[in-house]
DNA sequence: CTACAAACTTGACGACGTCAACATCCCGCT
DNA sequence: AGCGGGATGTTGACGTCGTCAAGTTTGTAG
């Protein structure tokens, strides 16, 4: 975090938020309070109102920084080098990982929003967050990799694959070392189809 | 169910169950609370408790109440005499119409769950839900329509693509249309993969 | 230096979840 | 038949919470 206090009584915005983030993490989130994280960050119970209109807001600002986290880990992973099948791998595997080292994150940001203005940043950042994946299916076709097609619809099913994966793990559906091993097959699965050839 | 019959005052536990669900479905999550429930089914405040220990375990119970309606949807959604692909093209429409119609009860039903006692409670009724597409799985592989193999592990990554899909429209992030639309898509990529043959 | 706006405090309000003590009513047992 | 226990519902209280309005401090622009 940058500048550590630029102002009256320091960076309270990142400090709430970093707050949450523990708090959601180790106590989950019917343990997360407004005035328990203006405790925890020595001010009065109605100081974070400065920067969050809400409890909502707070939450859904951590959510997007989830986004943004994800983002970073989905781009570090890709590597266009690669061939299609273990490239996709690598993407898949990073975002099993983020969402198993984040799971009540994730469900937050999961979360389906009721102020459109949130949806619409929401909306934002999943796409940027899809873009990895984007990039590596249109890499694919232009390659000759995969069928020709529209690649937003490849990029659905593809993308739907990865989230359900993730999306059960986090919800503790599966066990972790199931779901890490069943990266493989889902990838070779999605590219060659479960039928016999 | 421990079949909760007239008494006193009538079944309060199914009432509470309805008038969360009604209220999960117009307000919203945040704007549940017992004694808003207590009020509609006519009760005093505290009268809840005796039903649910806490407002998690009525959460819970809700949840439960999903994951039996989708199992019967699912099931009622399964044709046997059918082909593999119009087979999982029915039930992955049904997946998905439940999805659409019960999306703040879906995202309840894929909530973490804390305490274990529940998880166990949660993760038999999932089961028991994915049991429909273990059926289809089961079946094509007796009948050679797709590459022998372990049920389990094809019948997970099946899933995971139903619901991936069913995931993201639940949450807004996939138009009601377009995840309508991508259906047959997904499950014939599902069959056949994304690489020329 | 002054005045303004941003950051924070204080105090209050109503709603909430939960608990303990009490009241009521059903049902099985003798 | 009637009695007693246990399930069901009520009342009142406690502490916590989110939010608002009004006041206070403090950095900074003019």
């Amino acid at each position: 975090m940058p500048a550590s206090r630029p102002y009256h009584h320091g960076d309270l915005r990142s400090a709430l938020l970093a707050s949450a983030e523990r708090t959601l993490r180790t106590k989950g989130i019917t343990a997360l309070s407004l005035r328990e994280l203006a405790r925890e960050a020595g001010v009065s119970h109605a100081a974070p109102g400065r920067h969050f209109k809400d409890k909502q807001a707070l939450l859904n600002a951590l959510a997007l920084v989830g986004y943004d986290r994800l983002e970073q880990a989905l781009n570090a992973a890709d590597d266009p080098e690669l061939p299609l099948e273990p490239r996709l791998t690598a993407l898949a595997r990073a975002y099993l990982r983020f969402a198993l080292d984040n799971a009540e994150l994730l469900e937050l940001m999961y979360a389906r929003k009721h102020d459109p203005d949130a949806h619409e940043q929401m909306a934002a950042a999943v796409d940027r967050t899809v873009g990895a994946l984007e990039r590596v299916v249109a890499d694919a076709m232009s390659r000759g990799e995969i069928l020709a097609g529209d690649p937003a619809r490849v990029t659905l099913v593809t993308g739907a694959g990865l989230h359900g994966l993730a999306s059960l793990a986090a919800a503790g559906m599966l066990a972790p070392e199931e779901a890490l091993d069943s990266i493989g097959e889902l990838v070779h699965h999605m590219l060659y189809g479960i039928k016999p050839r």
